[in-house]
RNA sequence: UCCGGGAUCGUCUAAUGGUAGGACGGCGGACUUUGGAUCCGCUAAUGAAGGUUCGAGCCCUUCUCCCGGAACCA
């Protein structure tokens, strides 16, 4: 290090959206301080992508101490949005960790000043009702080699516009019969100036303002509008909003709106081997491919807490991907590594055999326990240690012993020895088979100087396995997860569900805890020693056995040696 | 054929005219009562061609490739 700012500029990606908000601050752009806003439509369940902007959107604000951030429902479109997901979508962004500024907004807040806006451009000429079709308006837009065509409309008076429009309003026409629009240009080389609509007429309830309406404003009339009423002074969306700025901007200075908001555009995230369009993820959902908008599988900010993932961690991984406005794919290792790392951290260590094999220490006298002390987090000694109970008979893996071990095998194999971790050094020494051949049963012995795992002799002991007291094990059903599609961008492929791995979940149904995880409470996460990261789920199965999400698995080494020795 | 964006290690991202750096991954090693963690080392990039300059990833020109845009969705 020649340099102590080689050690602050560091390993933080940048965000080119702060230094936007820092020059603005510094001229004082707005004349009012800077704010923030999410806006999603209530129509879906939130996920890691929209976690991206929500780490973006609040994490500008709170680099200034007057930065504030709204959460703004869009809910202009009635006919897809449900109150269900205002619920859900609030507890997903305070889960996140971040808090708003004031009272939860909406759009449909706005109707009513967006109705009086809309009058006031049809007054001043530049909105009309216009009497075509759909399908005539779309015709008549022309293309991106060839001019639009001016509606027959287009030249319709102010009183005969305002009377019109205040009868679509009174509910007196049909859908599609009528919609407002903007009069701007129809030979734009920029399609969304060719006329947009503003308005249509929609006889749906809405799911905050009832009845009271039967037109609704179109996207690019409600946003910017909501943004100018709530003070916003940066308006953050992604990318493929960069074609509507040219209409965000019109609209806010034919209302006239001083110092208007900035739309800024970013690139969404992508990631590897997920899906993270809303539509494809209602597809998995309504296919019954997952369980649910909180299946552990699914990148739904829900779903990943129910497997396990902490929101510190997707935090982490929204600041080491930074922001850009290049569209890019992010390798799906980087989040599984923000995970291991906040787990690693702060999960507390017990051990749980998934897949048991019965070990009978003959040496060991029945009936009696030896009480082994063992830490709860080597990684925090401050969390102290607990007491388990070791046993005559005890379960370990059964991946964790080979009759025939293959090279650089520390595990069980016949004649070898292994420390059972924080108890003591057992060997092997017979190998009880069923009729089948299966392996049902190892007869070792143990080293009673080896209380607590070290040897007396100061030997080496290479492996070292997790085991479970046969007497007290408490019984359990875990699920094993691993990514739900085995294609790198299966939303690139042909035909998405084709391409689901069919080994996403794994349930095991035998599985073997040590007591404490007995009681541990719904949604806490905990490393099965050795295993991984697993979290307490919610359902139990009939017979009360608790119920564990594998989070993610430990980094294996052993299965890269394995792979490369066969 | 139009308009708007974007191109830096395999991936994400810094460097804002002055030594192309970090993270993830990969490879190798040390250590280890988790084959975990930790630590160390290595690997690997400026889309192309010209130009300006003492000096270009950065500025200029041309080209190439990629993404978005022709909803009464957001």
């Amino acid at each position: 290090m020649n340099d102590a700012n080689d050690n602050l500029a560091d390993s933080k990606p940048g965000r080119f959206v702060d230094e936007i908000v820092l020059e603005d601050l510094a001229r004082d752009t707005f004349g009012r301080p800077l704010l923030t806003r999410f806006p999603p439509e209530p129509n879906g369940y939130l996920h890691i992508g929209h976690a991206k902007s929500i780490c973006l959107n609040f994490g500008v604000a709170a680099l200034h101490p007057d930065g504030r951030c709204n959460l703004r429902f869009d809910d202009t479109n009635p006919a897809a949005e449900d109150e269900e997901f205002v619920e859900a979508i609030q507890e997903d962004v305070r889960w996140l960790g971040f808090q708003w500024n004031g009272e939860v907004k909406f759009a449909s807040d706005y109707f009513e000043q967006l109705y009086e806006w809309a009058e006031k451009l049809i007054r001043e000429g530049k909105a009309y009702v216009d009497s075509q079709s759909l399908e005539q308006i779309r015709e008549n837009r022309g293309n991106f080699y060839k001019p639009g065509i001016p509606s027959p409309d287009r030249d319709r008076s102010v009183e005969e516009n305002l009377d019109l429009f205040r009868r679509m309003r009174a509910g007196e026409f049909e859908e599609g019969q009528y919609v407002l629009r903007a009069k701007i240009d129809m030979q734009s080389k920029d399609l969304k100036l060719r006329d947009p609509v503003m308005y249509r007429i929609r006889k749906v309830p809405h799911h905050r303002t009832g009845d009271e309406w039967c037109i609704y404003p179109m996207y690019d009339w409600a946003h910017g509008q909501s943004d100018a009423i709530e003070g916003i002074t940066h308006s953050i969306c992604t990318l493929e909003f960069q074609n509507h700025r040219g209409l965000y901007e019109w609209f806010l200075e034919a209302l006239g709106i001083e110092k208007p908001p900035k739309q800024i555009e970013f690139a969404r995230l992508n990631l590897t081997y997920t899906v993270l369009s809303k539509r494809k993820l209602q597809q998995l959902v309504e296919g019954g491919h997952v369980s649910g908008w909180d299946d552990p599988r699914m990148p739904t900010l829900a779903g990943m807490r129910r497997r396990g993932v902490p929101p510190a961690a997707i935090r982490n991984f929204c600041d080491r991907i930074g922001v850009s406005r290049k569209d890019g794919v992010v390798d799906v290792g980087l989040l599984e590594h923000e995970i291991r790392e906040e787990l690693n951290r702060t999960a507390p260590r017990r051990m749980a055999v998934l897949r048991p094999l019965r070990v009978v220490i003959e040496n060991f006298p029945e009936g009696e326990a030896l009480e082994v002390e063992v830490q709860n987090n080597p990684e925090r000694p401050e969390e102290g240690t607990r007491k388990l109970l070791f046993t005559r008979e005890v379960f370990i893996e059964r991946d964790d012993f080979m009759e025939v071990p293959m090279k650089k095998w520390f595990r069980l194999s016949p004649g070898a020895e292994v420390r059972l971790r924080g108890a003591c050094i057992i060997r092997c020494n017979e190998v009880v088979k069923d009729a089948s051949g299966e392996i049902v049963e190892l007869r070792c012995t143990w080293d009673e100087q080896s209380k607590g795992g070290a040897p007396a002799d100061g030997r080496k002991i290479k492996g070292t396995l997790h085991w479970v007291s046969a007497a007290h094990a408490v019984d359990a059903e875990v699920r094993l997860y691993d990514r739900l599609f085995h294609s790198e961008n299966p939303a690139g492929e042909e035909n998405f569900l084709e391409h689901l791995n069919p080994e996403s979940l794994e349930v095991i149904e035998g599985a073997k805890l040590e007591p404490s995880l007995g009681e541990l409470a719904v949604g806490e996460v905990v490393q099965f020693e050795r295993l991984g990261y697993f979290a307490r789920d919610r359902e139990s199965t009939a017979d009360g056995r608790p119920v564990f999400n594998r989070t993610i698995t430990l980094k294996d080494s052993w299965a890269k040696i394995a792979k490369s020795g066969a």
